[in-house]
RNA sequence: GGGGGCAUAGCUCAGCUGGUUAGAGCACCUGCCUUACAAGCAGGGGGUCAUAGGUUCGAGUCCUAUUGUCCCCACCA
């Protein structure tokens, strides 16, 4: 840096010469050092597929704040950085690409297909990496991991198959959501219900055994083909008579039972429900207790079955292959091969040509959709691999109710024990290429299923060696769910693992708790004995300037890297942590990145300023022996910001942290501080400008310092401008509140000349002075020296000629100015407007006795003196007395110019 | 149906365990190119803290209800 800085700062010159300079030192690596506490965050993984977005960049950035504050701190700070290799988001996406040249996953098969993704990972995997980086993130990029690596998957298999060995993973025939876009089986976690419009379809089924019409309504009347039972209350007395009858089922003319089941609820519609076991979850409950015939009328594509699928079930049954709750499938001829919405267009119809159609009611229902591609989500029984969740939640819920796992912000636990205490069988099983294939293997001999991490060669128990595995892959989630140890090497138990696990913080949207967050924990525990982290720290949504959310339909996304190019990353830093609260969304608009680069300006001009000043001059980073007045209080100021920035740093409460940062720089620093040092700099007393020259430059460097976490690039660009110790800021020692430079008189003291000057500043520009026009300045004042000491401040910033100090004076037709410790008299008789002033005074002293009038009456209270707390009581008092000098001085005023 | 967030200046939001006259940024108005910065400086206007009760010596802050708004969870046919 030299004299000759630009005006304003340019990010762009500075941002890619500063990373490189960072990854050169290697300051991002950590390792194991006992030396050192350790202090860790592992990245949630950002999809391969992805693009950097807001969320990341916000997500990001606090985590890089944290993490350079704690390596500042002297902690062994390790960011692990990684991606989710996210098999159903790739998968759609290569097929999709597959699909545009013509090409099908089967033409390619599956390992020519896993050959192309991998190939597609290395093309593009590596993009978000690189973005991130554009943000100044201090990962640890030596330890960049991949859930689907070499370690990442040797860990998910050991987890399998150590939970499927305690009986906690199991496969079976169940009620599942089912994607048929997709194509695959989805967890609950992975359904998103929106309210759709739709229609209730009165049905009419008739009795067999009295021919009565039995009315029964439905959202899905493509369903009716797969009934097996009609359901009634058993208290309901509507249908007491029709107690093991039967209805038949219109349009395949099928006989199928009356059942009395409690779910049928008397309230609701006509007290009477179709039951569809193999399609709707309600009904599956009610068929087992009932043991009706599960009856699948839907392919798993999302079409009606037909004379196919039904041989291939009815093979099935035959070979005697087929394991328990293997549903039955129909053909359902003509309706076959059409999509389930044609079906019900078409069965609709029919029913309502044969006349079972009552009446169509319009709806409004809420409808479950997949989560990837929004469509809807069809429950089917299908045969999958579950993961048993009680067990597993129980010590889940239990850590964070202890304590033990703490969020940040505690409402968050709510949500947390409300999803955990009603949780079920997770389904892990995806019929996906793209993934971790399950550690499964059936004998083709004697059916025998072997779970293994090694790939079996013989059936352990025939002997025989066909074996096949399984051909599904596990859920994104299921190795997402280990990366806090699967990252350090677990299984291994190394150095790192042993250091840096459990990890401090997690960083992560409230958006992904059921996903990540509740199955990290669960999966901690179980396999680490230890939670994975011990605080959670969430933020919200990052939404457009009018609360939307930001997304790729609306097109109001905005990119960040845009941002950088044309605001720098510093900006975009500042503009996604202020006005941030923990678990809170916030609005991001073009003006606050406007107002957060401004602050950048504000910054380098600051430092523009002191670098001209110490140019030529050899000045040491301390404090000079003596310190004047405006030494202490912004000494004493920069003191109390650094415990505070620190405290809310431990508090997680960054917005806070940087708003005061902002304040102390901006007001306290450049406003005040800067134009008090321009008097001895300009004074031609070298040992006078010299002290302030060192006074300029620690407090600028410590400022700094703790400003970096939050603007790492400016930060450095001017710490190495400056004199300095070290390579570089972001392993300086993070600031820490000193008792030697705590100077509360000072801060006092100035505070009151401050008020004074505004004061007058203030009278000035009510009256139309010109700066230019200055004026002799007359002050009384109970404690002269302060004010005495302070003469060239008083000159130059309120424009005085000269300054006299003393405790009283005469002076007539002058405006004055009354603070809480002091009265100026600025004699400008051709200026004064007598009977303005008056009135302005008046306004003043009305003021001023409605405030005394409060006060006393709060003095006066009885109640008041004897329950409020003596430092409340004092303050008032001492209110009082301020307030009774105040009117004091300006009745003076009056009478001096009446 | 259950749970939660939010409601403070024209706009976006701070305001911690209740305690002087409720703050900031942006926008607006006035005056300044004062040799770090006009992306700046100095000054100003603008708020019955959603509504109604309550607790308290004292409520933007705690409690209850109401209204509006956003979100999450939930198998209701």
């Amino acid at each position: 840096m030299s004299k000759e800085l630009a005006k304003a700062y340019e990010p762009q010159e500075v941002e890619n010469r500063t990373y490189d300079f960072w990854m050169k030192g290697n300051y991002f690596h950590a390792e194991p050092d006992p030396e050192k506490k350790p202090y860790t965050i592992v990245i949630p993984p950002p999809n391969i597929t992805g693009q950097l977005h807001m969320g990341h960049a916000l997500d990001e950035t606090l985590q890089d704040i944290l993490i350079r504050w704690r390596r500042m701190q002297g902690y062994s700070a390790l960011w692990l950085p990684g991606t989710d290799h996210a098999s159903i988001a790739t998968e759609a996406k290569i097929v999709e690409a597959m699909r545009k040249e013509g090409i099908t996953k089967e033409d390619l098969g599956r390992d020519g297909f896993l050959e192309r993704a991998w190939e597609w990972k290395r093309q593009y995997g590596g993009r978000i990496v690189e973005q991130l980086k554009k943000l100044g993130s201090s990962c640890d990029w030596e330890r960049e991991r991949f859930t689907l690596d070499e370690g990442c998957s040797r860990a998910v298999k050991e987890v399998f198959v150590n939970l499927y060995e305690k009986g906690l993973i199991y496969r079976g025939n169940r009620m599942v959501n089912w994607c048929p876009h997709c194509n695959t089986s989805i967890s609950d976690a992975e359904v998103e219900y929106k309210t759709q419009d739709g229609n209730f379809w009165h049905l009419l089924y008739p009795v067999k055994e009295t021919g009565e019409m039995l009315e029964l309504a439905t959202t899905r009347p493509e369903t009716m083909l797969g009934d097996t039972a009609v359901a009634i209350n058993p208290e309901d007395p509507r249908y007491a008579h029709l107690h093991g009858c039967h209805v038949v089922l219109p349009l395949l003319n099928k006989e199928i039972p009356i059942v009395c089941d409690e779910h049928a609820d008397m309230e609701k519609g006509t007290g009477v429900v179709k039951i569809t076991p193999a399609h709707d979850p309600n009904d599956y409950e009610v068929g087992k207790r009932h043991d009706l015939p599960i009856v699948r009328v839907f392919t798993y594509d999302g079409h009606m079955t037909g004379a196919a699928d039904k041989a291939a079930a009815d093979e099935l049954f035959a070979s005697g292959r087929a394991a328990a709750g293997e549903p039955e499938v129909l053909d359902c001829g003509k309706y076959a091969g059409m999509t389930t919405m044609e079906a019900r267009k078409a069965i609709v119809a029919d029913l309502e040509a044969g006349g079972f159609l009552k009446a169509v009611e319009p709806l409004q229902h809420e409808v479950g959709t997949c989560y990837r591609c929004h469509n809807t989500v069809e429950p089917m029984v299908s045969k999958q691999w579950f993961v048993k969740m009680e067990p597993l939640a129980k010590p889940a819920i239990d850590c964070v109710r202890d304590g033990e796992v703490k969020f940040i912000p505690d409402r968050m636990e709510k949500v947390y024990y409300n999803w955990m205490e009603n949780i079920k069988d997770w389904c892990i099983s995806r019929q996906l290429w793209w993934g971790h294939r399950i550690p499964a293997w059936y004998c083709a001999d004697c059916g025998e299923t072997i779970v293994a991490k090694e790939d079996p060669t013989v059936c352990p128990k025939c002997g025989g060696t066909h074996l096949e595995q399984d051909p599904d892959t596990l859920d994104t989630w299921f190795s997402s769910a280990l990366w806090p140890f699967s990252t350090l090497g677990w299984p291994d138990n190394t150095e790192e693992l042993k250091y840096f696990y459990p990890t401090s913080t997690l960083v992560t949207g409230y958006d992904i708790i059921f996903f990540w967050v509740a199955r990290m924990i669960f999966s901690g525990i179980e396999n680490m004995k230890v939670p994975p982290f011990k605080t959670v720290f969430f933020h919200g949504l990052v939404r457009d300037a009018q609360g939307r959310k930001m997304s790729k339909s609306l097109g109001n996304g905005i990119d960040p890297l845009e941002v950088i190019e044309q605001y720098g990353a510093d900006a975009l830093r500042f503009t996604l942590v202020t006005g941030n609260s923990p678990g809170n969304d916030l609005r991001f608009s073009d003006e606050k990145v406007a107002a957060s680069r401004n602050f950048a300006n504000k910054i380098w001009n600051a430092a523009r300023f002191i670098l001209m000043n110490i140019d030529g001059h050899n000045v040491p980073n301390a404090l000079p022996e003596t310190l004047e007045l405006e030494d202490k209080w912004i000494v004493s100021a920069l003191n109390d910001v650094t415990r505070e920035i620190t405290d809310n740093l431990e508090k997680f409460e960054l917005g806070i942290a940087v708003q005061k940062l902002y304040d102390f720089l901006w007001d306290s620093f450049c406003d005040w501080y800067i134009e008090i040092a321009k008097i001895r700099m300009q004074s031609g007393d070298e040992a006078k400008a010299q002290a302030a020259r060192q006074v300029l430059v620690w407090v600028m460097s410590r400022t700094l310092q703790l400003l970096h976490p939050f603007m790492p690039y400016i930060t450095e660009e001017i710490w190495q401008s400056l004199p300095h110790e070290g390579e570089s800021i972001m392993i300086s020692k993070w600031p820490e509140y000193e008792e030697q430079y705590s100077f509360p008189k000072a801060e006092q003291e100035l505070a009151h000349i401050m008020e004074l000057i505004r004061g007058i500043r203030n009278r000035r520009a009510e009256m139309n002075v010109a700066p230019s026009k200055k004026a002799k300045l007359y002050v009384a004042t109970a404690n002269p020296e302060a004010y005495q000491a302070c003469t060239a401040i008083l000159m130059k910033l309120a424009y005085a000629s000269e300054v006299e100090v003393g405790e009283a004076f005469e002076l007539e037709g002058a405006v004055t100015v009354v603070t809480g410790d002091a009265k100026a008299y600025i004699p400008m008789d051709d200026l004064v407007d007598k009977k303005a002033e008056l009135a302005r005074l008046q306004k003043e002293l009305d003021n001023a006795k409605k405030q005394l009038a409060g006060v006393d009456a709060k003095l006066n209270n009885e109640k008041f003196i004897s329950k409020a707390p003596a430092a409340i009581i004092e303050g008032a008092r001492q209110n009082g007395e301020k307030l009774r000098e105040r009117i004091r001085l300006i009745e003076e005023s009056m009478k001096a110019l009446s």
